[in-house]
Parts: C-alpha cells; sequence; structure tokens
RNA sequence: GCUCCCAUAGCUCAGUGGAUAGAGCACUGGUUUCCUAAACCAGGGGUCACAAGUUCAAGUCUUGUUGGGAGCACCA
C-alpha cells in the first residue's frame, strides 16, 4: 500500500533527523499514531500527514518548523514522492510520481481475486447469527441480522480469520411446546373435530402445513391420546419443518451455515448441569425468593415482570450483578428446571471450550438487554469477555405504501423474508440491509425499492462493472484485445497520468485497508461506500473524455494502458461485490420500461 | 424510573480528532452523429439537537440536557 510506503518513510525521516542531530524526540515518538491518507482537495497533492502537528510537542518545534524539517530531509531512496510541502497548520502534503502509482495495476491483475483479501492470521472466529426460534417461517424482521450475519463472516474470512458460521436453535422450552400443541389443534382439526386455538398458540397458516405433513405420516394414530404422547413427536416434527424452511429461505438468500447447534445437545450431554458446578465451585450462586441485588430497582406496575409476578417463585440465583448487571439472575426455577439464560450461558461457556479466538454474537435490538447477563455469566466463570463481540443490530421499519409494514408472528400480516426476496430480489435486498451501519435504525421504502429501481443504488454499481465488462469487449472487437495481465511488462503504463486516472489509481490502492477496517469494525457498509465512490469516479472519468481521450483509440500503447487501468478497476469491483455476496454482471438488461418503450 | 442505541441538507443516510462537512433520492436547468443516458455536468439547499469541557485542532472524545427508538417476566 502507498500509504504504509509513505509511513515508512515519514518512519525513516524521524529516525534520520534524530540521528543526524536536528531533532530530539522521546521513544514514545517512535509509536506515535499519526495518520497518512488521501487529500480530499487536489489542491493539497496526492497524500498528507498529521505526523508535524502530532509530534510537535515531543520533538519541542512548533508543527511548521518540524514539518519544514522532514519535507527537507525526506527519505525516499526509491524517489516514489515526487513534491512534498508544508500546508496550513502544519500538514505536509505529498504528490507522489506516476510511476509510484502504477504498480498498483500489477498488483491487483497479479492478485486477481484475491485482491483485498488478506493473508491467514492463525486466528479463529465463531460468528452467530440468525438464531431465529424454530417456530415459524423467517420474516423480514430476520433479515437485515442475516445479511449483516453473513457480511461479517465474509469479511473476517477475508480479513484472514478461519471462520465458522453457526445457527444457535432454541429447541426447548414453552415457545417450541406451545408449537407442537398448535400442531396437535391444527391436526384435530384435519381429523374434523371443531377446535379453538389457545391464546398463545400460532396462529400462522404454516402450521396447518405441518399438521397435514403429520396426517400424512402417521394418519389419526395420535387422535384422542394424552398429549405426553403426541407432544414429542408433534415437536421434533414441527421443529424440523421449519428448519427446513428456515434452511431453504436463507439458502436463497445466499446464506449457508458450518453448524446448526441444538440446546437439547447442551442439555443431553450434561452441559447445562456441568455449568451449575462451575458456577457453585466459584461460589457465585445462591438461593432465594428474589434477585437480592437489584439496586433498588423499580418496577412499574405495569411492567411485565410484574404481571408475571405469580410466576415468580424463586430458585437459584447467579450473581450477574457483580459484573456490571442490572441484578442478578435466576438459572434454576424453584422446582429446579433451567430457564432459557442458563442454557444460553452453557452455549457460551462451550463456544469458548471450543477454543476460538474470536466470539461474535449477532443479536437483534430486542435481544439488547441480554448482552450483558451473558458478558457477566462468562466474567465468572473467569473467561476474558474480551473475545466476545456482541453486534446489535437496530430495528428496520419496513415502508410500503407509506405506512409501516408491521412483521410479528402473532399479527396475521406477516411479512415473509421468503416474499421479500421475491419482491425485491436477492442483490436489491442485501444491498439495501447492507449499505448502513448495524447500530442505526433506518426505513426500508419498498415502493423505491420496486418502483424506481432504475435508480436504485446497487444497479449503479453493477452497471458499472458491466460498464467494463463491455469495455474489454469492445476492445477485442476492435481488434486491440486488452493484453493480460501476463503481458503487462510489454504495457507502457506510464501513459497512464490524467488527474483522474492517477485519483482511481490511489482509489484502488486503498481497497485492502477498507475490507480490513470493514472486517474489524464489522461494517460491511464501507465496501459498499468504496465501491460507489470507485464507480463514480469512473463514470465521471468515462463521460468526461468520451470525446477526447478515449479508452479504445488509434493509439494502440495508450489503449493498452487504459484497459489495463479498467482491467484492475473491474477486478476490484468484482472482487468487492463478491465480498459481499452481490452479483457482479458482464452485462445489464435493459430495464422493463426500456423495452416497452422499443 | 433504569440500561443500551440514535440525533448531520426537504427525505434516507455516509463521515478512521485535521484544511472549505459529503452521497443518493427529491427539486431546477443542461449533456446522445460517438466505448451502454441504468450515465454525466451545473445549481439551490446545513445553527452537524442544545450546553459546558478536553485539545494546537471537535460533526467526531467526556459530561449534562432535550427529543426519537429498543429493552427492563422465573418467555425464548
Amino acid at each position: 500500500m502507498i500509504s504504509d510506503q509513505i509511513r515508512y518513510i515519514i518512519s525513516q525521516t524521524l529516525q534520520y533527523l534524530c540521528e543526524a542531530g536536528g531533532l530530539t524526540l522521546a521513544v514514545e515518538a517512535q509509536t506515535a499514531i499519526f495518520s497518512v491518507e488521501l487529500t480530499k482537495n487536489p489542491d493539497h497533492g496526492d497524500y498528507s500527514s498529521n505526523v508535524a502537528m502530532v509530534l510537535s510537542k515531543l520533538a519541542k518545534q512548533s508543527p511548521k518548523q518540524l514539518a519544514t524539517n522532514i519535507v527537507q530531509h525526506l527519505q525516499d531512496p526509491t524517489g516514489a514522492i515526487r513534491k512534498a510541502e508544508v500546508a496550513g497548520p502544519g500538514f505536509i502534503n505529498l504528490t507522489m510520481t506516476d510511476a509510484a502509482l502504477h504498480e498498483i495495476i500489477p498488483a491487483i491483475l497479479k492478485a486477481q481475486a484475491q485482491f483485498g483479501r488478506h493473508p491467514a492470521n492463525g486466528q479463529s472466529v465463531l460468528v452467530e447469527f440468525v438464531s431465529a426460534n424454530p417456530t415459524g417461517p423467517l420474516h423480514v424482521g430476520h433479515a437485515r441480522c442475516a445479511f449483516m450475519g453473513d457480511a461479517a463472516a465474509r469479511l473476517l474470512s477475508a480479513a484472514g480469520y478461519k471462520v465458522t458460521r453457526e445457527f444457535y436453535v432454541n429447541d426447548v422450552g414453552s415457545q417450541v411446546k406451545t408449537l407442537a400443541r398448535t400442531i396437535y389443534a391444527r391436526y384435530q382439526e384435519l381429523h374434523g373435530e371443531a377446535i379453538q386455538l389457545a391464546a398463545n398458540a400460532y396462529p400462522g397458516a404454516y402450521v396447518i402445513d405441518i399438521a397435514r405433513v403429520l396426517q400424512k405420516e402417521d394418519g389419526n394414530k395420535w387422535m384422542h391420546q394424552p398429549e405426553s404422547v403426541w407432544l414429542p413427536r408433534c415437536l421434533a416434527l414441527g421443529i424440523a419443518e421449519n428448519l427446513k424452511n428456515i434452511r431453504e429461505v436463507l439458502g436463497q438468500a445466499g446464506i449457508t451455515f458450518d453448524n446448526w447447534y441444538f440446546e437439547h445437545s447442551l442439555h443431553d450431554e450434561k452441559k447445562v448441569s456441568k455449568i451449575i458446578e462451575d458456577y457453585r465451585a466459584k461460589g457465585m450462586l445462591y438461593e432465594a425468593t428474589k434477585a437480592e441485588n437489584s439496586f433498588d430497582k423499580v418496577r412499574r406496575e405495569d411492567s411485565k415482570s410484574a404481571q408475571y409476578s405469580h410466576q415468580q417463585l424463586g430458585g437459584t440465583f447467579l450473581k450477574t450483578a457483580q459484573y456490571g448487571d442490572e441484578e442478578d439472575r435466576i438459572l434454576l426455577k424453584s422446582d429446579g428446571e433451567p430457564v432459557y439464560l442458563l442454557a444460553d450461558l452453557a452455549y457460551h461457556q462451550e463456544k469458548y471450550a471450543r477454543g476460538f479466538d474470536l466470539l461474535i454474537d449477532v443479536f437483534g435490538a430486542d435481544h439488547a438487554g441480554h448482552v450483558p447477563r451473558i458478558k457477566a455469566g462468562m466474567q465468572a466463570l473467569g473467561l476474558d469477555d474480551t473475545k466476545l463481540h456482541i453486534l446489535s443490530v437496530q430495528i428496520v421499519h419496513l415502508l410500503k405504501e407509506g405506512k409501516e409494514v408491521r412483521f410479528s408472528k402473532r399479527a396475521g400480516d406477516i411479512y415473509l423474508l421468503e416474499d421479500l426476496l421475491a419482491e425485491v430480489g436477492v442483490d436489491v435486498a442485501r444491498f439495501i440491509f447492507l449499505m448502513r451501519s448495524a447500530h442505526t435504525q433506518f426505513d426500508f421504502d419498498l415502493d423505491l425499492a420496486l418502483k424506481q429501481s432504475n435508480d436504485n443504488p446497487v444497479f449503479y454499481v453493477q452497471y458499472g462493472h458491466a460498464r467494463m465488462a463491455t469495455l474489454l469487449k469492445r476492445a477485442l472487437e476492435a481488434n486491440q484485445p486488452f493484453m493480460g495481465a501476463e503481458k503487462l511488462h510489454e504495457i507502457d503504463l506510464q501513459k497512464l497520468c490524467l488527474p483522474e486516472e492517477r485519483r482511481m489509481l490511489m482509489k484502488m490502492d486503498l481497497f485492502p485497508e477498507v475490507v480490513m477496517l470493514a472486517a474489524k469494525n464489522l461494517e460491511p457498509h464501507r465496501v459498499i461506500y468504496f465501491a460507489q465512490e470507485l464507480i463514480s469516479e469512473f463514470h465521471s472519468y468515462f463521460s468526461k473524455y468520451r470525446h477526447s481521450e478515449r479508452i479504445i483509440s488509434d493509439d494502440k500503447a495508450l489503449t493498452q494502458s487504459r484497459l489495463a487501468l479498467v482491467a484492475a478497476l473491474k477486478q476490484t469491483l468484482y472482487n468487492a461485490l463478491m465480498l459481499l455476496n452481490i452479483s457482479a454482471p458482464e452485462h445489464m438488461q435493459p430495464s422493463g420500461e426500456e423495452l416497452l418503450e422499443a
């Protein structure tokens, strides 16, 4: 990377100045962080550094003085820097030689799909995401977490991590039992009995489909039997059928998992009882009728806690309040039954035990309150909670015809993820969900995504890729095919010297860093913005010079150098889109409206 | 009442402590004998919610205030 090269040159210069006696710097200056970044304003050269302003105090020189010193003694044996000057309050503005910028092209064309990817760092990471309850189909509320988790996994892989993707299946507890009872009610209905669905039953029609499967496979063998007889069968079938559907829809969205981790296996393998023993051994448990450390928390009369207070009979509590949680949490009810949290803690303990270097949970905003409990629970085990990163994905408001669409499972108007994908397409859905950072809520306007699909940002980027593909094809037709990466040494890249061309080279050079930052911060939108900016510069360049400096011209040497630039741009854009699993078409289909006009 | 997230253009949102705060959409006006007009160019639009603090430098960091959202059952 060029900025790394500049950083090195500056470090060498500082060292030189210290040795030559012109400068006294404290030790910490050697590790001081200074920036080297692309300038926003071309008047400021190509790159700019704040090194003099950051180090001015330590060096006991004014920023301008130090900057001048550095500029005058720049240690640049390779001659990559053409011009260096001091500006403003003490910035050092640098202009690179064209040759230094041209090195990016062979680097990209040689690396191909690997450009932007980082070598394996020997670290492993587990990304757990979606983990929707297997009580029904995925709805659009799950979409953002699904795409965000998938993108996080892809980015971390590109950053050099060995990534495992996991879906945690909550197949234990009252919700799946409710599902089983609903299936049974529908099953009775199919056998001609009049039924009344329980108030908490799942009203969706998909339950009837599951009941049909039950009827088809088992006939009437469960009719007029006590619950204890049919419940296990209904439960297992319901979970299996729902998971089948979930897996299928995720597949449509281009999302796959390495592991499906079942909650019941934690119970079967005694991991739930073991974590209780671990906590007890550490003296983290106590028996009580209510949490002792609640910091005099005020519970409102209309709170759910008050509403369900008759169920809260006490039991075994974990001292999570010691580790920043609002209050201690119950793990075992008075009858000794584990609560959901306990299994989840056992699950996270299990994740640690599997030896990952990094653990990532992608949670919806409605689970945000769960975070401090898990973190506290891990700390109470003596585990390093800095290894555990919980990405809290904020809620999305889906707008249709100006109104917000609700998508709760209990409401009648379920908006399924499946339907969203069918309506707007996977690429559009993915792009729109990933173009916003996870911690802001945003509005997904369906009408806009559909009606104005011609102005859709995803098409803008894809069109850019297609345009470059067409250019390479046109060159072939014009009998000037791009010679390719192997014969790059025969191409005179010195011909590339337009300011826009230099700018695009510098921009592409940033791609690996963009990928790394996006991975480290779990911010896929950085890659999308990068792609948009890069393609925007290309469209602009393409239009500006369409009458003068054409890419394919009679000057064969110039044509080859520009085709090399286009090939590098295309590769970079392709890699950016592939990184997020968005398709990069070789040509764009005309839109429906254009077809109508023609 | 408490915890977490957010507040930047008419709308939806970017913005690694750095120079004159950006993009898309919307609006106004231009650009096609030509490598894809799904494109480009120009224009109008801003008290970066408010206040104090830290810093050579704050949209960015700290604290407080206001406003919006999510959550605060032994449901999962």
